[in-house]
DNA sequence: CGCCTGGATGGCACAACGTGCCACGATGGC
DNA sequence: GCCATCGTGGCACGTTGTGCCATCCAGGCG
């Protein structure tokens, strides 16, 4: 279990990750096409070469499977919310972290960005996946919480945070679901709408420089 | 199926309107004091005096039995809202609807009050009930959408109005969620605390008058 | 009053979900 | 090469949720 510098992650932690991503991948394929309710967990087991019962060491649900894909972008997004500049205003280092987190760097990001919209066309008819999605966006704003207490001066109100990190989760949830639903295949990442959908949401919010 | 004007709802529509709240209270109780997981199907079903077959006759999964006593309140509050004057600008609609709607009139309502504010307290260390919270305050999100495009100048913009929906939700939420976790049990129903959040949150929006 | 239709209920069987348990095999340190 | 560790697969089991059919009761009609 020791992680050696030089090679990074251990070839077993390297095969856990890529079985995890291997088995989400092929749940939001299966889930996009059959909607979760027409797919078994044996059949994404199946699908992605692994046992049942290793599935579900994997996720605890067959739903939550997907999830690597939807938070993919979240834990890109507090990671660059965390490293923001002390002297940055809140609302300022926010929208940067927000406009990074939805434009696609790399290929990989770009592949995982398409099959997350695809995912995403499939929410609003399957109560199954409505369910995790609501679910990533709950735990998104509790992640926030602290995120955001450590960038805001310290005698901020506890109450305007989560007022904050509220905002931030809907605007970032509202645009996501928008750019999904168009039909529009060149339309750009939705980090310009969800800007502005951060600005208007935090305009009455009053949390200070860090 | 007639419903008849004298009488009301008929018998049988009022026996199984008893009986779904019967359900909801059972499952509440025995939710706040073993947790989502520790309770089956079936003990909720002995303990309302159904047939397990019944109960999933009334609600789709066992977590969701407890949605009337969480969307009691939201019903009222849209109701509320939808019957706002137009001359009325929609945020002071809105606020108006929301202090109604968090201050209980009558016993029963207190006392449904009350009962859901137990079961508030076992949210959050409970996966399922988790769920359940958060599904409800989706499905709100949503039915506020066409309501407050009616409340809306026609020229609205249909994101405005989202987002509104979603500001209004959260504030709703936030402050129900930090009533239920407070101790003070003197403390009024959350209706001023909301009313804050709400101006906070949609200081930045425009959304003008009917 | 007796018949009869519709709808709510209960019982049963069954696929699927999710977990505890044990045995096997590969990784990685000694 | 030995051994502790951990990921994996297989099996059994309780629970979830649904389809199907029999039963019972409310309420309309002759």
């Amino acid at each position: 279990m020791s992680a050696r510098a030089p090679h990074g992650p251990t070839l077993t932690e390297r095969r856990k990750a890529e079985t995890e991503w291997e088995i989400a991948r092929c749940a939001a394929d299966l889930f996009a096409e059959h909607g979760a309710a027409g797919v078994t967990a044996e059949d994404i087991a199946r699908a992605a070469g692994v046992s049942l019962r290793t599935f579900y060491r994997y996720f605890r649900t067959k739903e939550e499977a997907v999830t690597p894909l939807l938070a993919g972008g979240v834990r890109r997004w507090l990671k660059d919310l965390a490293a923001a500049p002390g002297e940055l205003p809140v609302t300022e280092a926010l929208e940067r972290a927000v406009r990074r987190a939805l434009t696609p760097e790399g290929e990989a990001e770009a592949e995982a960005l398409h099959r997350t919209r695809g995912l995403l066309r499939a929410v609003p008819g399957d109560p199954g996946l409505r369910s995790v999605w609501h679910r990533v966006h709950a735990t998104t704003e509790e992640s926030l919480v602290p995120v955001l207490t450590a960038l805001a001066r310290e005698d901020t109100d506890p109450l305007d945070v989560r007022l904050l990190a509220a905002a931030a989760n809907s605007a970032m949830r509202i645009s996501v679901e928008t750019w999904a639903a168009t039909d529009d295949d060149t339309t750009n990442a939705p980090a310009e709408t969800a800007v502005r959908c951060l600005r208007k949401l935090t305009a009455g919010l009053n949390v200070p420089r860090a």
